[in-house]
DNA sequence: CTGAAAGCGCTTACAG
DNA sequence: CTGAAAGCGCTTACAG
């Protein structure tokens, strides 16, 4: 009882493999079939229990359902808490849509990797970098993509559905300002990515507007520490206002640190996070935005599935989702 | 710029295309090659941007290093609590093996869904109940598969890696005995599966040793209220055990009872719990054992691989997995 | 109105 | 020691 494929039952059915694949297709190309044919088609593939092989059918031709998800680094054990939102909201969308999803559990980002994404009829990217050349060659090869977060690189045709951190973040200044902050001290990752980027440039641009002094510090949190936090306090800053990273080291280095220092928040200093803090941070509600995850990854399955399946008006390549401020305690 | 295939290359070269599948595909099988024309064929790849098609060389035989996860339920937005540790375990392993990930998104548990696993190379399952019609169809077609939890249908043919609750849920029981409990409620799930069969079967048999008497409530939690509870305590019942379910509705609906009835734990009542309360219970830590949930996903993905891949010593296709005791605070 | 040919892009057994 | 044939299981354009 080994595979049982179309000629196996064209054999018993007395017709061509052909017609089987047509019967067993639908007949989505109308093909006139007599209904007899048909029945002992339907009635033969039943009777062997003949089950399609999805490999062939998409080399043949015809996409396979298949969205891949890749994620540059291991998506679950490490930065779960950060993925976790977007993959649900992958998973809900791909179910609605009724593809599946292939994971491509990415050890390394080598290309070899990411040429496998092929498989399927496109693909998710996400990742706070990506490798630039292998992106290159799939979207040369004309393969669906879309990044889940900005991406600028290749002259920015990377097809995207990111957050807005930019505005998100003006409007946290903005918050600052409105409640008499003129001095800030604005902590961020040290390298550069369009998250990181976007959030700066929304910083800059609306403190420039409030006329508010700014400076920045590229830290990844380790030398954060009470000493720090005092030489600020005696340069004058009023407010702190920390990035939020895929770890959430970065904060939680300021929120110890703060402690160590013996400082009062917002008492002493106010304090803002462009994002959220890190799950299970105990104390007051930090004042912030949402990054709107599940939406992210709802919104990238749509968009991938419009670029594989082209014809429903093309869709912007690009997509920024809003993210909801959160007042919270700590802009006083 | 479209696809560029083998027989580009070929061309290019000066050589069969079939010399070019030989040499990009590191000459398997040992055939002799001139340097010369391997380096041609290597520089044409590159020059070309050659990208293999997956797609091709799964039909051609070989493998696609792809191993499926089919769950019966939504895997991300319900159950996560549950699923996410076997689903983290699952891709820690995938990506030590090198291998990549299919979800299946079941919205549906239809047998379409379930055929398309043939996709991959082989398919874990992962539910409280199974399709046996499918499963046996795929068993039958020879594709490998195993289940996540132990199965007993199709005559304890299907593969699984699962974990032993016969032996944790005993344990729990004598715990309670040596406590010097003799009379004890056990609330299980209402359907028959054998995460909780083997809980009870577990439960009976310990209880049968010590001498004990355990009276079972079938219950999804609803009918769970502080009357219930009053109700036990009247008859003597001075321990209670509850299995643990998906939700974690039974143990959550048993705990606001004990609340409402005013019943103190473990000063009035003991309470087990087979397996653990869900995540973000607060009060006492309640006795019980861990599911090793991240072990059975990483068990169940070796075992999976090594169906795929014979050779290195078949392993038994039946593998139950210990759950560590709890002590917890709520035997008394 | 129906059925047989060609081909998707590869791999691997097999002639030369 | 090398290169061309056959074939994986399908789909879809094309002859009859």
């Amino acid at each position: 009882m080994g595979k049982v494929r179309q000629a196996d039952i064209a054999r018993v059915a007395g017709v061509s493999q052909a017609t089987v694949s047509v019967v067993l297709g639908g007949n989505r190309t109308g093909v006139r079939l007599s209904e007899r044919t048909r029945l002992r088609v339907l009635e033969a593939a039943e009777r062997l229990g003949y089950l399609p092989d999805p490999v062939s059918s998409r080399l043949a031709s015809a996409g396979n359902n298949l969205l891949g998800v890749y994620t540059f680094t291991p998506a679950f054990p490490d930065i779960a808490d950060a993925y976790f939102p977007i993959l649900a909201g992958i998973e809900a969308e791909a179910a609605a849509l009724g593809k599946d999803l292939i994971m491509f559990t990415a050890s390394s980002a080598a290309p070899d990797r990411i040429r496998r994404t092929r498989l399927a009829d496109g693909c998710l990217f996400l990742g706070r970098h990506v490798p630039v050349d292998a992106i290159a060659d799939l979207l040369a090869a004309g393969f669906p993509i879309v990044h889940i977060g900005r991406r600028t690189e290749l002259g920015g045709r990377i097809p995207h559905v990111g957050a807005d951190y930019v505005s998100a973040s003006a409007e946290v200044i903005t918050r600052l300002a409105r409640a008499g902050h003129t001095r800030v001290r604005y902590l961020r990752e040290p390298d550069d990515a369009p998250s990181s980027d976007d959030r700066e440039r929304g910083v800059r641009a609306a403190a420039a507007d409030a006329g508010m002094a700014v400076a920045v510090t590229r830290t990844s949190g380790p030398d954060l520490d009470a000493t720090a936090i005092a030489r600020w306090l005696d340069d004058g800053v009023t407010a702190l206002v920390v990035e939020e990273t895929d770890t959430g080291a970065v904060f939680e280095a300021t929120w110890r640190a703060l402690g160590e220092a013996g400082v009062s928040v917002p008492g002493d200093v106010s304090l803002a996070v462009l994002g959220r803090p890190p799950a299970g941070t105990a104390g007051p509600v930090i004042s912030g935005f949402e990054v709107p995850r599940r939406a992210l990854g709802r919104a990238a399955v749509r968009l991938l599935a419009s670029l594989v399946e082209p014809g429903t008006g093309e869709p912007s390549p690009h997509r920024l989702l809003t993210c909801p401020p959160v007042a919270g305690e700590t802009i006083a």
